[in-house]
DNA sequence: CTGAAAGCGCTAACAT
DNA sequence: ATGTTAGCGCTTTCAG
């Protein structure tokens, strides 16, 4: 009902071991690098292997080992630009490490106890929350958790247990109200997603601290209840509406970059697109788009997917916050 | 070194057997549904579990079972709004049934032979390939992995063996055209991605079927080699800088979405936008903003992904290919 | 260097 | 309805 007649996958180690002539552990031995075993008998086992079209049942292995290689990603929002990339970089990453993400989508199904709860139970090496908004549930998982190590990336949490590895967000957020400070704005504004979530908090305290060491300490906030460029186009699309030109903001900082395309995209519609300095977060590969032009914060995330990685291989470095760079294009200037 | 003392998971069903006072198996038997065990006894065994903290170890059992619950997604392009929105969707289908996705990315590591063939020994239950460009050793491939079903989603294949879901590219280039012929255009063009790929020659095909039926024999075609929306920018981006307008196509359909935003993001540089009708493929989110508003035909996502992870869970129906619809925005229609 | 015993933790199938 | 036998396919440990 399932396959083709045929099971090729039912040559087993004893198979292998009785057609080269040595023990079923011997077979193990010969495929184990290590190993101490004769080069002459490794070689006949390979050979037999080979004819048999022998592979090892990696499950059996693990169950041996108490290794599987897999590595629980909880991904929250799919769709999102951002967590495509970061999913690209990372499933890479673990890949040249010999490891394999199950991926759980947390997007619509929002079980993620539920979800992580498999996960360990199924044995996966770790956890890796990828830029998941973390719930308070979070907190009660990651206490029943504690057989594998769990990494947060791409957010901060204040938990001590966990590892987080996230971009120095306060920091990053006062570079930006410098570039914008350079373009002579004066009316600043801030367009964080779901507030609470600790990018919207951390980017938002750093960008205004960095104004009112310049003298400015009134700043505009908007926000949408969640990462979407189509929720922030209709936020951004009413304010134009509702504000007339003279009064509106003249630099505004988005969250991330989602949201500095809804901006732009209702700018357009309004006809006033030089008249706001934009500037986004993450640099997305849409960013450069000619349509677009967005100046961007390109987080660190070569370094953050490395130390991620490196904690579910066994190691146990300190939480970092890193800074990333400056990704200037046209978006922050100010026209006239 | 790794993880904070207490091993919690160390709780063996031997151990919830003894403290229920029944043996191991009956233990095995409560945590099974459908088993026959008395309510008492199960209540007990329940209630034992809860105690300890019991976690049936899963890869135990699938070692028994020989089912896993683990489905291989191969994956080509990650960064492609498609790709994460088709990801987005198939997880979350795959999880509705218990499944889970191991991601096996292809983009920059090209050896996918060795990842299925490791998927395979990880006794995976089936290889789903998620709109990925099939190469050569892919036949190869195909014939050693028999132990378990493999699909291919939204690419088409000439293979008989593995099951293939995907959309009617013929018709749907078909339909495209017709909308096009509407909007009273004279030139037309088709702009696919690498070429030989199964989408960009039905597409394609349908596409001038029905030019050629209304007496256009003639289209002019161009292509990246790359569904990449700035090889696409570039490439359109050099067609109008040395294209008069006179002679210019005005009507170009996209073999997908991506191109269609480099086309577009082209045009509105050249300061040409209603000039040229442009239509999409795959209705990807971004295809609804405002800064594109691109006409583009909606495959049968929904359906397709059920199909294929039915396939996963043992139906064997036959390959298919499904119309989806054209969503109807304001890049196909011609200025003045 | 190689063989054997034991066991990873669970379940299918049979026996009671 | 419950306990038992056997085994999933591999590896680690320990003799020889």
């Amino acid at each position: 009902m399932k396959q083709s007649s045929s099971k090729p996958s039912k040559v087993t180690s004893n198979d292998v071991a009785e057609r080269a002539g040595v023990s079923r552990w011997t077979v193990s031995r010969a495929l184990t690098p290590g190993k101490s075993i004769s080069e002459s008998v490794r070689q006949r086992v390979l050979a037999a292997a080979e004819e048999l079209g022998y592979k090892p049942n990696l499950l059996a292995r693990s169950l041996s080992t108490q290794k599987t290689g897999l590595i629980a990603v909880v991904v929250d929002c799919f769709i999102n630009h951002n967590v495509s990339k970061l999913m690209d970089r990372l499933t890479a990453e673990l890949q040249s490490q010999g490891l394999r993400a199950v991926v759980l989508n947390v997007t619509h199904y929002q079980r993620v106890t539920e979800l992580v709860e498999h996960a360990d139970q199924l044995q996966c090496d770790g956890v890796i929350f990828l830029g998941a908004t973390l719930t308070d549930d979070f907190v009660s998982l990651t206490s029943k958790i504690q057989r594998i190590p769990i990494v947060i990336a791409f957010r901060d949490c204040d938990l001590p247990e966990p590892f987080v590895f996230t971009t120095e967000d306060y920091a990053a957020g006062g570079e930006i109200a410098e570039l914008l400070l350079q373009q002579k704005a004066s009316r600043f504004a801030y367009f964080g997603g779901p507030p609470g979530v600790s990018t919207f908090v951390r980017r938002q305290e750093g960008f205004e601290a960095k104004l009112k060491q310049s003298g400015i300490s009134q700043t505009q906030t908007f926000h949408c209840d969640n990462y979407d460029q189509f929720l922030a186009y209709s936020v951004f699309e009413r304010y134009l509406a509702d504000t007339d030109k003279s009064k509106r903001v003249d630099a505004i900082f988005c969250e991330n970059d989602a949201i500095a395309f809804g901006v732009l995209d209702a700018m357009r519609v309004h006809e006033c697109l030089q008249e706001i300095a934009v500037v986004g977060f993450d640099d997305v590969p849409y960013a450069a788009s000619k349509s677009y032009q967005l100046t961007t914060y390109a987080p660190p995330v070569d370094t953050i997917i490395k130390e991620t990685v490196a904690v579910m291989l066994g190691e146990s470095p300190q939480s970092k916050r890193m800074t990333g760079n400056m990704v200037v294009r046209a978006s922050h200037l100010l026209g006239q």
